[in-house]
DNA sequence: GCCTTTCTGTATTGATCGATACATAACTAC
DNA sequence: GTAGTTATGTATCGATCAATACAGAAAGGC
């Protein structure tokens, strides 16, 4: 069964790690072709006849790297006892991964492609779809979490799903602004400081 | 003292607001010449002529953001009454102004060049300066607080200003996302709910 | 009037963007 | 062997990028 033509020369699953680092590190904007086929070892042809377009590129570097990067912390989610152990779970696997090397400071789905205006629809909508989909990983936990007692039926679910993820998303910024590691964590501490106030106001008021 | 060539034919600064709306729409990066040229209502010559390069005409972009439309939201931090106040009202304001028209959602400080890594070092420094200067007058603000005896001396100055912080500029990437009015005020409340515990323990545990 | 100065519109620069044409190389099938 | 198929490297495509050259227009100074 082995396939019909020349074999390709090159590995198909590493040049893709190396393309979705280049897009973590720049974006998909900013990373140009002339960065991608340099840093997948390849020239544009290879390229093109492997991922297709720059474009589809992305989306398997998107889908790596929700496989790979993201796992440990959304995984954790669903799996964790109680809601606040979940959230806990996630803000602070959150800080711990944007703690690492430069390059890889902030989340891949929230920095690629904040603008929405211009950017390539599909890009922006994949992006944003991904970031509906973690949202609606938090949401459904916190959900059963109502519905096993664990948290009160008054808990306002919609905007405690909608604030954990936002500290998340906050958390990228800050990782790409330098901040230590010590400095993600206490955020996420802080985060999670109100937690007993948060679950037991219906809706919290704006102030 | 008439200036003595020939008069500029349009307001230069309608249209360094204009400007500013198209970078605040696409960022640095994606807003091209010609949709500054076009949304400007002049050509490329009179605007290299009025504003030296696209660069220097986003960091005068930059000044006229902060001076107008983060006025309000920067100003009340220090004039709040109380440590309380002032992150409440940070929040609060911040949600209200995201919560503004299509093209506007978002912090142009935080969302024009969220790639650290290839993207002009002039623009990225010039928004990380401006994230620190922003972040410094909360801390300021709760470093008086301290002082006065509004929060107790035990209180993490550092980890509660970097908390709210990453709280507003998660708001930047739910305004994207399309979140209402009322879910960005609900997030806000959400992150100040948990604010007694937050000032009373020293250093927040990270779960 | 004429000269200098500055702005305006047209047209264009070299660089870079994403994406390919083409000839050649390397493999399977027969 | 020959034919068919696929990958590779070089060289390049048209489009777009930020930035200008240039000539004409509109003002003040004299």
């Amino acid at each position: 069964m082995a396939p019909r033509g020349r074999p390709r020369a090159f590995d198909r699953d590493a040049a893709l790690r190396k393309a979705m680092e280049v897009f973590w590190a720049k974006g998909y904007e900013r990373a140009s072709l002339a960065d991608l086929t340099e840093a997948m070892g390849i020239n544009a042809p290879s390229l093109y006849a492997a991922f297709t377009s720059k474009e589809a590129l992305f989306q398997e570097a998107l889908t790596l790297y929700s496989a790979t990067e993201g796992c440990d912390i959304w995984e954790g989610v669903p799996a964790a006892p109680t809601a606040r152990a979940a959230c806990a779970h996630l803000l602070r696997a959150t800080a711990e991964a944007f703690a690492g090397d430069e390059k890889r400071r902030g989340c891949l789905v929230v920095l690629s492609a904040p603008q929405t205006e211009g950017s390539s629809p599909s890009i922006c909508d994949a992006l944003k779809h991904h970031r509906a989909a973690t949202t609606a990983v938090l949401r459904e936990r916190l959900r059963r979490a109502v519905a096993e007692g664990d948290l009160p039926a008054t808990a306002d679910v919609e905007a405690i799903t909608a604030y954990v993820v936002t500290v998340q998303h906050g958390l990228s910024i800050q990782a790409r602004d330098g901040a230590s590691r010590e400095t993600l964590l206490a955020i996420a501490g802080c985060a999670m400081a109100g937690w007993e106030n948060l679950v037991s106001v219906a809706h919290p008021p704006a102030a």
